[in-house]
DNA sequence: CAGGAATGGGACATATATGTCTCACTATTA
DNA sequence: TAATAGTGAGACATATATGTCCCATTCCTG
């Protein structure tokens, strides 16, 4: 019922954003504590999403959305691989909570219908470190495979850093060094860096 | 009851182990799919651990000692700091399952006794990267902070990514990959790696 | 072979999370 | 001012996970 007025879609973008957060922390939160976390109600909650499926699959489009829109916006096909690379790397970080949240749950569940998107995405993708690797921009060490897997766990680490080592690392300093640790692991020169 | 004969001892072991690979996979992991994953049943579970606090309790001192055994094999005050940290990170590497399901808990407890020693190894760890920037193997552009945090990062890919990417990056690859990413990035002068 | 150890299977009560529903209150808007 | 959208609080039935207990069966060992 609940769909087009300003404050009612305010109230969900609360809600959507407070369970990404919130399963992003702690992937088996009760709907209670992502309510609360929102700001509202649990009834509340239900009014806007009736399952705590209904919540997940839009966490997944917002994911998803995000995921390619980065990739867009990295324009893959521009410059030198480590270039590009480069660029990615720096798209993904802006989105870091939907993403995170998505990776975490992409062992579990695969919707049928994105299978060819993300496919599509990936490989755009490995296209783009193949390239590096032609070119000689991209170390040719690592794989494809490796290196396009372990950018998650760089990102992992830019997200939840700075919330636990209280105060030690701001968030801007630990995409900065996130930012070069993934460079120097990448390129084939990295005395460049 | 069952403690001391060796039969009931392998069982407890088996059960530990299971645990430690499906809450690793699975943080809500139901006490039933621990137990068939050991392959044992549900009321032979609970003979050996009353609670799910009990086993999360074992699993925890499993993963602190290989924690600590780690760190001490790896001596870290020998060599420079980079040598040392590659130790680390080769131990570290050897005690996968535990070392990943404790990260992944981390955040939540925190148990009073441990906080001593725990201290005291991180305090370890902190030294040998401070030498390495002392003695001009470590980057000095990167912080203690972040390098001790993302190789962590680093170990979550090692462990999940041969997981989940069927057949593409075996293991030896996965470990091998790792730890030339790990050395690049952390390296003062990365063309030597 | 006899006896105890180890286990599987299941019954049972309990706790917690969940989804649905109702009702009263507030703020916005016509 | 009157009507309506949005919300909070809570009751309620249900499902699932959990912890405990009991008994029959199997396996090992003396």
């Amino acid at each position: 019922m609940p769909e087009n007025t300003p404050v009612a879609e305010r109230t969900r973008r609360a809600i959507l954003e407070a369970g990404i957060a919130t399963l992003a922390a702690n992937p088996g939160a009760s709907i209670a504590e992502i309510a609360t976390r929102a700001g509202v109600a649990r009834s509340t909650f239900h009014r806007y999403f009736s399952d705590r499926a209904a919540l997940t699959e839009a966490a997944h489009e917002l994911a998803i959305d995000a995921w390619h829109t980065a990739v867009d916006r990295a324009e893959l096909t521009e410059g030198s691989g480590l270039e590009a690379y480069r660029r990615l790397c720096t798209e993904l970080m802006d989105s870091l909570p939907a993403l995170i949240w998505w990776m975490s749950t992409a062992g579990a569940e695969h919707a049928p219908a994105d299978f060819e998107e993300e496919d599509d995405t990936d490989r755009k993708i490995a296209a783009m470190l193949r390239r590096g690797h032609a070119d000689g921009s991209i170390d040719p060490k690592l794989s494809v495979e490796w290196i396009s897997n372990s950018v998650w766990a760089t990102l992992y680490a830019v997200y939840y850093i700075p919330a636990e080592s209280k105060g030690k690392l701001g968030n801007f300093e630990a995409r900065q060094q996130a930012l070069r640790t993934l460079m120097k692991s990448a390129a084939a020169d990295p005395s460049a860096i």
